[in-house]
DNA sequence: CGCCGGAGGTGACACTTGTCACCCCGGCGA
DNA sequence: TCGCCGGGGTGACAAGTGTCACCTCCGGCG
């Protein structure tokens, strides 16, 4: 029998996919999270063999759990299953020892089957994901730029920017510039819609 | 018996929502669709009781294919579910003829509750929804200035944005500025921020 | 020690945006 | 007919942004 946590902030979806699979023989729903703190408790109080978790969530995002699981040596294997194909996001989830990677494009049947996988030892990676985070090269963003680039996205100017991180507006223009010149886009704005796109925000 | 189709673009959530709803003794799935386009076409041909959709697909939203069916004086009643509270998605849907309008936040029962009503003749609308649509107000903006945001969102200049809409750079920074001031917002990027929260691009 | 490299900053210049007052012109109701 | 919108446009000025060359400081490291 695999004990599965399942996280997830939409209740419906969330609702759905626990009911499914609890129809799975093998497989038992043991706790449900709708929020990433939560999750990570739930895990540490159950010590499930599978957290099923979405990664954009109030408070930590799945990936933030994965990889507090992974630095305390939890032995929760994690799969992700989200939304957005984005190469960043991938890439993050390894770096945070993530074991299955799907998307809710896929259907419902190859959660079950990447649960089994996980659970086995083996990894289970959606390959449209794959394939896209093969063209996809790394994050070009420095850790200054990914900032200036955040606060840039909301609309707020140099100034107020460079007052939020503690840099001289100058310097905040220079980053967003560099940014915007590694992401091959003409101004900040464009820079920030890449910078999404890729997940590398 | 309620006949039942339900358009949703994530694979996973309309195969979970489809099963469950499928187990409810007095409903029953129809049909599925992927996209808007797509969900037109059957509930043309099977003139089902509901068309269970959601907002955002490729190609026609669930929105526009309300207004299609309307417009067309089909007798197939529309039930929006979707992950976005906005007050304008609600006041468009409501100007379609919408007669349901559910959160994916609700828990799955629901979905079927709001169905069996819309399928009496009632209205089912999300309380949270209602609430905020009371204190939201109505779309400020002129269809202009929507064009020109939705342009300017995505990094354009006011001079690509004026050759693309067939206006002059003054004109278009004419409309980004009165944008931004309907909006509170203090420069195009904020403008969008906001415009696009409240559903009104 | 001296040098290097990276983070951060400055200043200058061109270009883009935001703001505002005012113009033109094609309806449309009095 | 007149007048008065309202959509669209212009021009001017201030502010904000993008670009680039160059500076400082500081923590390694040969």
């Amino acid at each position: 029998m695999i004990r599965l946590v399942i996280a997830e902030d939409q209740a419906m979806v969330l609702g759905a996919l626990a009911t499914l699979l609890g129809f799975e023989p093998d497989l038992e729903v043991v706790g449900r999270a709708t929020d990433g703190d939560a999750a990570l408790a739930l895990v540490r109080e159950l010590r499930p063999d599978i957290l099923l978790t979405d990664i954009e969530m109030p408070g930590m995002t799945g990936i933030d759990v994965a990889r507090a699981l992974a630095s305390e040596g939890s032995s929760t294997r994690v799969v992700i299953v989200t939304t957005f194909a984005r190469a960043g996001y991938l890439a993050r989830a390894r770096a945070a020892d993530v074991r299955g990677y799907l998307l809710k494009d896929a259907p419902v049947e190859e959660v079950a089957g990447a649960v089994r996988a996980v659970a086995a030892g083996r990894r289970a990676i959606a390959p449209a994901l794959a394939a896209m985070a093969w063209d996809a090269g790394a994050d070009p963003l420095t850790d200054r730029e990914r900032d200036a680039l955040r606060l840039a996205e909301q609309g707020l100017s140099n100034k107020e920017i460079a007052r939020r991180i503690g840099l001289s507006p100058g310097t905040v223009r220079n980053y967003l510039s560099e940014a915007a010149a590694k992401l091959g886009a003409g101004n900040r704005v464009g820079a920030g819609r890449v910078a999404r796109l890729n997940g590398w925000l």
